[in-house]
RNA sequence: ACUACAAACCGGGCUAUCGCCUUUUCGUAAGAAGGGGAGGAAAGUCUGGACAGCAUAGGGCAAUGUACCGGUGAAGAGCCGGGUCUUUUCUGCAAAGAAGGGAACAGACAGUGCCACAGAAAAUUACAGCCUUCGUCCCCACCUUUGGUUGGGACUUGUCCAAUUAAGUUUGGAGGGUGAUGGUGAAAACGUGGGGUAAGGGCCCACGGCUUUGCCGGGCAACCGGCAGGGCGGGUAAACCUUGCAUGCUGAAAUGCCAUGUAUACCAGCGUUGAAGAGCGGCUCGUUCGAAUUCUCCCGGUACUAUCGGGAGGUACGUUGGGUGGGUAGGCAGAACGAUUUGGUCAGUAAUGGCCAAACAAGAUAAAUGAUAGCCUCCCGAUUCCGAUCGGGAUACAGAAUCCGGCUUACAGGUUUGUAGUUAUU
């Protein structure tokens, strides 16, 4: 339980084809501004849990603003991943996420993590519940 | 000291906690420790290259780019210096001088087009107005003798028509001449004055302007100055165009390698008697290439898979593509030592270059370089016992994607230097 808040290459979606099967069969929750399209892809993955982030070019037209969001998110992401892992190391399943920011102006931390709280718990009972 | 302008530079720092990418060492591994980790524009993708692949006998056309001179550099639509034209400000009565700014700065007698409004007219033409003339031949004399002048004579009255008169005398019309008149415009046929003319006109002359040719002087050259001659029928080429010069096309999603690549299977056509076709790339002439593989066995491999690769034995193969049949994921190089950076020195007006020394400075790929807290420093406001205290803020433009040189655009705040002005002091 030493590497707790940890967010490294394996735990970050990269495989175009399972990226385009999230967005064309996946499911989706979203507490505004945030919104996650999630799969279960049991046979795919070797990881448990993978995610991928982003924002629209259109709502941020620079690209440091674009990065600074993708920051933030998986900052909040990384501190509070850790009840969905473990959910899903008890059930043996494995899933494929993707965060999508929605808003159209740049947000502070707070908000964010504030936010990541509620989407995740929000996924969590998705999950155990199917 | 303040303000304005110009140029150059900087573009917060440190610590703690939790993380990300990369690399080195240790470790069987899990992991641990250490090093490195965005910009002046990384941007726009506007240019010039490096590099790579394909193409390339040569010529012509087309297309694109480019256009004062010299230097610089790998190169350029870059930079530096110079010339010409033009324009602004200041000084000055003026002549002129000083300090800047701008120029796609080859050609408008090769051709075509266009020129708002106003104006008769925007280009060789029309309209209004003005004008409507003498000339030719012969003889004599003289002179500066391929000619001119004076005198005399002949024909004719610039042309045509009509009328008229003593009379080509007058009038009218046709025709002709006329950029002097038309006041408008950004621009009106080089300007002013004179001569000349039927009336006029650079038709001629003087002065001035522009342009061009030759010679002389200066300069590497663009060009400048002087003398002599020719010309002056607007402007526009960032309108088409013409002339000179340059250019093969595609860009890192290029490209090479490992691996793989839809059969070496079945059916049909054609060919080996240069077939089918390919190279071709914008087009044409022209030119080049083009048919010995399959089966069996053995060995080999980034992974699975395999019909792959190599060798031996052995042998009917090539090609077209309609149908049947039939693989996915990924890695390495390119790609971080170079037209490199920093310091010194020398050459040069400068851009820049030579030499010497030192340094190695992000390398991601659904794409790392972050989050939170505190302190320092800085800025703003308030209080003030001028020590400071309290509150607020640190923010602009903006995120590498093969790499360099430039250009353009964006930019909170700050520093330095120069110029100009104002105020104060000496």
């Amino acid at each position: 339980m030493v590497k707790k808040f940890t967010l490294n290459k394996n735990e970050r979606l990269k495989r175009r084809k399972i990226i385009e099967q999230l967005f064309s069969e996946g499911r989706a929750v979203s507490a505004f501004p945030i919104r996650i399209q999630y799969k279960l892809v049991d046979e795919l993955l070797t990881e448990p849990l993978q995610a991928g982030f982003s924002a629209s070019s259109r709502n941020f037209k620079r690209a440091v603003d674009r990065n600074r969001i993708k920051r933030l998110m998986r900052e909040a992401y990384r501190l509070q991943k850790a009840p969905l892992e473990q959910a899903l190391q008890t059930k043996q399943r494995r899933l494929a996420l993707f965060l999508i920011y929605t808003g159209k102006e740049l947000p502070e931390f707070a908000l964010v993590k504030e936010k990541m709280d509620v989407v995740l718990t929000k996924l969590l009972q998705n999950i155990t519940n199917s």
